[in-house]
DNA sequence: ACACCCCACATTGTCAACAATCCACGACAA
DNA sequence: TTGTCGTGGATTGTTGACAATGTGGGGTGT
């Protein structure tokens, strides 16, 4: 009892369960289930950043009422993903191009750690799961339709296992609950000319062979350089003109 | 307008303000003002790690109604102070040695990049202040009462400065606003026998002169170095048991 | 004596009305 | 025309009552 799964409850939507036939899992509380939506809608870029809605607009948008909204709009601001401001309401938060590179350069130290930890920690059942999983991956990357959008997935996936694989409790917390969403948001944007799928997949399975491998340092190192290259691809994206902001 | 500040202003209640005379800064709105009085109870350890606590018992200890400190309530738990579950209350979170340890793995990564982005970024005049920070540290360190007390403040104060500088407002929020709340609810069951306080004193010293050098690859050496330290000095006080889990 | 089940109670989640505050619009003066 | 001030309206913050749910205690059967 009193576990902390609960915690980690509304910040993976996008793993694919069993069961997602229902419109997402019903959350306990009313509450989470604003915080869900909310969030989701932040993400997928329904809420425009910069934009300012109303909380009755919201209510009625997701059929709640105004306590449970609040509540969730308190974690969301908490979390960093609204603004807000006492009587004057709230707004989507709107980074700016540098701060989404600074956010790579987060990841970059974070996810590191988490690669390293992950190599001394996980089970080998968790390492077979993850192998699998990017064959899988890769079967989707293959097919043509919807690539884009499998490869996001899938790129997620891969960094979700690896956080929660660290057993590092705040760890994961944090990249989880407050980086990836913010990444996610800005990457919607771009969706179909980030691609680097194929290139992607290589360096995420050279850094599950060294975590297969017991290799701490050399994941560290590979997982750094991963997101690095993932930053100078959001750099050259900034620069070309491709991001609005 | 809209400005982040209020997102700062409930992180920061340990500086030293001119004017703190009033119970703490009148905030804007009573949710905000529950979610100092919970923050601050909880790490000052009034709210014990594990107890379970009712709704209306916290109501009646802070005099507010249900609605906003609901809210705080959110928001607290969104930041990993506390455990809740639907129907069945809420308790303070308990953080296992393991997991303490781990919080200052992360903090070596971090404050180390915020150190070195704090070379490259803080103005000379946030240098000076800084400096002068540190005499007056020294100053309280010297005198003999209330020395544990002040070292600690003084301690925040220093890395509070270098997270600001750093002009990475993610990483500004990660550390003021999740990371030192909790290592600041542990280090206050020890706060006598923590004391490495001339030690601790240089380290910051040599810190702030790569910074006042612009050299960030050293500042942020040092600073991974200075976390580390702590570490192992946290790590050697579980050891002894002095910390109780 | 021990384990299991059921129910009343206490506690939490939710709702709708009330009060406080900000902002935009318009009037007025320079 | 432009800047400032004041007020109406809309929006947010807060409150107290109502509904839903978990928990602990008493009872019963083995």
């Amino acid at each position: 009892m009193w576990g902390v799964m609960r915690s980690f409850a509304h910040i993976t939507p996008w793993i694919v369960n069993k069961d997602m036939s229902q419109a997402s899992v019903q959350s306990q509380t009313r509450a989470d289930e604003a915080f869900d939506c909310l969030q989701t809608a932040i993400v997928k870029g329904e809420l425009a950043p910069g934009e300012r809605i109303g909380e009755v607009e919201l209510c009625a948008r997701f059929d709640l009422t105004r306590g449970p909204l609040r509540e969730a709009l308190g974690r969301l601001e908490s979390r960093g993903l609204l603004v807000r401001r006492p009587h004057a309401g709230v707004k989507v938060v709107s980074v700016s191009a540098d701060e989404l590179v600074e956010l790579y350069r987060i990841r970059e130290l974070m996810e590191g750690l988490a690669a390293r930890q992950a190599a001394e920690r996980m089970t080998d059942e968790e390492i077979a799961d993850l192998q699998a999983t990017l064959d899988s991956h890769e079967a989707m990357i293959n097919q043509a339709h919807g690539q884009a959008y499998y490869q996001e997935e899938g790129d997620y996936d891969f960094h979700h296992r690896i956080a929660t694989g660290s057993r590092n409790a705040k760890l994961a917390q944090m990249l989880l609950g407050d980086l990836y969403y913010m990444v996610r948001m800005y990457r919607y944007r771009l969706s179909t000319s980030v691609g680097r799928p194929h290139k992607a997949l290589n360096e995420h399975r050279r850094i599950v062979e060294a975590i297969a491998q017991r290799d701490g340092e050399l994941a560290e190192f590979l997982m750094k350089r991963h997101i690095s290259a993932a930053r100078r691809n959001v750099e050259k994206n900034i620069a070309d003109g491709l991001m609005s902001f």
